[in-house]
RNA sequence: GCAGGUGUAGUGUAGUCUGGUCUAGCACGGAAGCCUUCCAAGCUUUCGACCCGGGUCCAAAUCCCGGCACCUGCACCA
């Protein structure tokens, strides 16, 4: 079996993810996440907020349903709500409207009005002449059908980018009309695909981490910093490169410094989160796979089984987004600095939740010979930092545990007690949910007060005073840090 | 969306071709207990499934039809 169907079978076995409504058979493209899996995309969700809060990012919350105007404005009703023809002969499908540009027609609003004209002009398919193609309205918005009237449609954001470049002005403002300005949210997308697949990897409704960088074109805000790790690229037209985000600045193969900036910075994000760094490259988009909005794009992919899976797309929106609503909605989305006036150029990182989830799981696994699973998560990422254990549920250790662990919580909630089955098996259980430690009751306790800490992926364990357990989580305890060296 | 394949406890599977002792077997797992002085040990008890709907038949997990879901490939992925 493949390592994702692998990963998929643990985490709906251990509580990562699973299909939604199975009971009445599931609707493809809608996940649950259960207790391990909340708690983990919580921490990734951290990881990225403190990323950018540091840089001095400002984080908004703005609602998933958002009026047509929006849209038409940013492009996406255009592009989203296209007619398409579909041939049953040869399954060819195109733009309805390329079809009908030669009949001397109108463009007609819906399927209804296009096959109807279809069966007027008595159009064809032009691959292989049939004469039984239909009409087919191509949404990959959701769109609410109980809109009250007057108001306009209302749809579920396809991303949450908009939410932050309708409010541009109002943003502005909040970061004292300085540039450079970046924005982030994070939030639920919704887009209806046409073959969701590979569980968590492509979702109808899923969860994006976006980040606006707002700045002046004429100037470098964001500058790559030198000597930093190597990155593969893979650009479009010229061979990989392998090197540092300055040194593929360089050497041209990024064409601008924001840009290598950004590619940088999420290599590192990515990396730090447990993204396998040998399974992580950097691929440009060719022209023809790039979006309506952005004239440069660099995509972050993970190596899953054999197949190279978006996480992070980087794109040079340039000035699309604001100029289009500026001219929508005739509010200006100017900028004045020094006197000139200009629409800001922005950079988009949008960052793909559940893919970057999966894919830390995924390169997380470490199965031994025997079929002994761990899971190697970063400690920060991991759902559950503690397990405590006694030895044994006699001789009252289990009581001696069980006030460790209620003690413990107060410094960490991020902390289980088990006590079933032998100490084996519950070091087993851990290991699989990628606890990076586990605490355990013995003999010895009742004499000295301290127990053994053992550590998940080297198995060695040291002896740590009660006391100084419970005072620290223990991610950040001094002993415990010192005594393994976790990256 | 198209084509092909698949659908049995929480997970992995046996059984389906050739309908009938299938009252659906096994392993892992969960729960309760016993045992055990640190890495999935053992023992006892126990929990739990034929995707949904229709049809054929004396009889359907098994054959047929429809739906749904999943997998693979193609297309799509702003």
């Amino acid at each position: 079996m493949s390592e994702v169907q692998d990963t998929i079978e643990l985490a709906k076995r251990r509580g990562f993810f699973w299909q939604s409504s199975s009971i009445y058979g599931g609707t493809s493209g809608f996940y649950t996440y259960g207790p391990l899996g909340t708690l983990m995309k919580r921490n990734i969700v951290q990881a990225w907020v403190n990323s950018y809060i540091t840089i001095g990012a400002l984080i908004v919350d703005s609602p998933v349903i958002t009026q047509e105007e929006v849209f038409r404005a940013s492009g996406h009703l255009e592009r989203f709500n296209d007619l398409i023809y579909e041939c049953p002969s040869c399954g060819s499908k195109q733009k309805l409207e390329t079809l009908l540009k030669n009949s001397g027609s109108g463009i007609p609003k819906d399927a209804v009005q296009g096959n109807a004209l279809i069966q007027e002009k008595s159009l064809k398919c032009p691959v292989c002449g049939s004469d039984k193609i239909r009409a087919l309205e191509f949404n990959t918005m959701f769109a609410l059908s109980n809109s009250k009237t007057g108001e306009g449609r209302l749809f579920l954001r396809p991303e949450t980018a908009q939410g932050i470049f309708v409010d541009f002005p109002l943003l502005l403002k909040q970061n004292r009309d300085k540039l450079p300005l970046v924005v982030i949210q994070v939030g639920k997308g919704f887009r209806n695909e046409v073959a969701p697949r590979n569980a968590i990897i492509r979702l109808r409704e899923f969860s994006m981490g976006e980040v606006e960088v707002f700045f002046d074109p004429n100037t470098t805000p964001f500058v790559p910093e030198k000597d930093q790790e190597e990155i593969v690229f893979v650009p479009k037209r010229s061979p990989e490169y392998r090197g540092t985000a300055s040194g593929a600045l360089d050497s041209g193969v990024i064409s601008n410094p924001g840009m290598a900036y950004f590619i940088q910075k999420t290599h590192m994000l990515l990396a730090g989160m447990g993204v396998d760094k040998d399974r992580l490259r950097f691929r440009q988009h060719r022209d023809d796979e790039l979006s309506h909005y952005s004239s440069e794009c660099w995509d972050a992919e993970a190596l899953l089984d054999d197949e190279w899976t978006e996480i992070v797309g980087i794109a040079d929106r340039g000035t699309y987004d604001l100029t289009r609503h500026q001219s929508f909605s005739g509010k200006s989305m100017q900028v004045k600095v020094d006197g000139k006036e200009f629409v800001p150029r922005v950079i988009e990182p949008a960052h793909g939740i559940d893919r970057i989830l999966m894919s830390i799981l995924v390169h997380s696994r470490n199965i031994s010979e025997d079929g002994y699973t761990k899971l190697s998560l970063r400690k920060e990422i991991s759902p559950y930092k503690l397990a405590v254990f006694p030895l044994f549920k006699k001789d009252g250790l289990s009581e001696v545990a069980r006030e460790i662990f209620s003690r413990y919580s107060k410094a960490d909630p991020f902390c289980v007690y088990d006590e079933a089955g032998s100490i084996g098996k519950r070091y087993a259980r851990q290991d699989e949910a990628g606890t990076p430690y586990c605490v355990t009751v013995d003999y010895q306790t009742k004499e000295d007060h301290t127990v053994t800490v053992r550590e998940r992926d080297t198995g060695k364990q040291i002896r740590l005073a009660i006391d100084d357990l419970v005072a620290h989580p223990i991610t950040t305890n001094p002993a415990v840090t010192s005594a393994f060296a976790l990256p």
